[in-house]
DNA sequence: CAATGATTAATTGTTGACAATTATTTAAGT
DNA sequence: ACTTAAATAATTGTCAACAATTAATCATTG
């Protein structure tokens, strides 16, 4: 038998329901990712339960949460802290990035249909206008939606969780560094091998592609960042 | 200046420190995994108070770290239970699991030294006595236990944690279908392409091995489990 | 008798209090 | 001065009580 039938309303007005640990959770998660809360902060649970109003108990189960996405971390009795940002880290970010995209491109690419082509041709037009708009902002969350397609787009729940929460810490890292997305590149250059090698269903070229995307990007991320520090320093003295 | 100094003491006694929050979750989880408490298990948070002998906060965290990993699901207000096992969530798992394990291949084979060599050859060794013992279960631990390496020998540590908690989804999956490694391979002879592609330093194409081996896998396994849930209704009948 | 409304029971959501542990400060002894 | 010990403060770890929400039951009514 059929569940109870629901009267043909069509999607409507919904109340939204979310729980205080969920609600401090993104808080407190937005505030570390946008660098309110820098790399190495102290975090008592006391004053985060003043900062957002909620209990003890409450701020505790989200910093939990926090700490199985790898973005705070906790030492027993003694205090909580938000992450800090090695260059390891950056490595390993890069690299399970290139894994996970890298393995969403040759599942894709074997199975890729009308409708899928469809959708990365958009994105790519989407790249091509978040380019000429010259706004680093906007450069960077386009960059992030394409790469986040291909993987929305094969088709696997655990294979697009693990990417998500690595896209954000890609943003944390920028945030962090006070960088935005680098502007040497040309985004719609950069991207279309990537695109062309799926939409031909060349699911070994793909998945290559899409590695060698991500050390090129590494060793350039690394080589600004290592600049960076460099002039920090210098500016100091 | 250094750190206070400390005595030349070898590595020796040390007490165990672990919070309760910990040993319910580890609890609970072994538990799950080897379906104790099988898919679609109602839990709720008294009786596993009473059952893990700590309290219900105690528990509640248990069980958020556990949704986390995918093991339990939550209804607002209403239920906690044990995930069910689909089989779209098999080839999710088995499809994330080619993605880890051929993106560390890949780097593994870019990178791989002596040192690392010498452990991949241990490793097979390993999987020839397990062959040899015809023990279901110490096939698979060894299975497990060379595709582990592989990752833990590129050295990621992002890539090795996601790793570990696939790896963990395996055995329930096994687990669960009351079902043990599949004795149609060789462990032996199965393994050798991909460990001698590493060894080669081949990076493409170790990590098209891993990946095909995956698919290959997948396919034998739901065929084994539709055999095996058609079975299990042909003599319910 | 089908839909609605009240009643009750069961369960999760949240909180504040207390216990355990650690870090810091202060004092004492040598 | 340096080490040791004791006292104190600050913080997390755990718990048990209470509030909010849901689901099930039973009456009510057109």
């Amino acid at each position: 038998m059929a569940k109870t039938a629901k009267p043909g309303y069509r999607p409507g007005f919904q109340v939204v329901r979310r729980s205080l640990v969920d609600q401090v959770t993104d808080g407190l998660r937005d505030a570390i990712l946008s660098a309110a809360f820098a790399p190495g902060t102290r975090l008592t649970e006391m004053d985060l339960a003043d900062w957002s109003g909620a209990s003890r108990g409450t701020v505790r189960a989200a910093l939990g949460q926090l700490e199985r996405e790898d973005l705070v971390v906790c030492e027993r009795y003694s205090a909580w802290s938000v992450r800090r940002i090695e260059e390891r880290d950056i490595r390993e970010v890069y690299g399970m990035r290139a894994a996970l995209e890298s393995g969403a491109a040759r599942l894709l690419a074997a199975a890729i249909d009308r409708r899928g082509i469809e959708a990365l041709r958009a994105a790519q037009a989407a790249l091509e206008k978040a380019e000429a708009s010259r706004r680093a902002r906007r450069r960077l969350e386009a960059d992030l939606a394409f790469h986040r397609l291909i993987v929305e787009l094969c088709g696997n729940r655990l294979l697009l969780a693990a990417y998500d929460q690595i896209a954000n810490k890609v943003r944390w890292i920028y945030a962090a560094a006070e960088a935005l997305s680098p502007e040497r590149i040309d985004l719609v250059a950069w991207h279309a091998p990537l695109a062309d090698a799926i939409c031909a269903g060349e699911a070994e070229r793909a998945a290559k592609i899409a590695h060698d995307m991500y050390r090129a990007s590494l060793e350039d991320d690394l080589r600004d960042r290592r600049e960076a520090a460099r002039r920090a320093e210098a500016g100091e003295r």
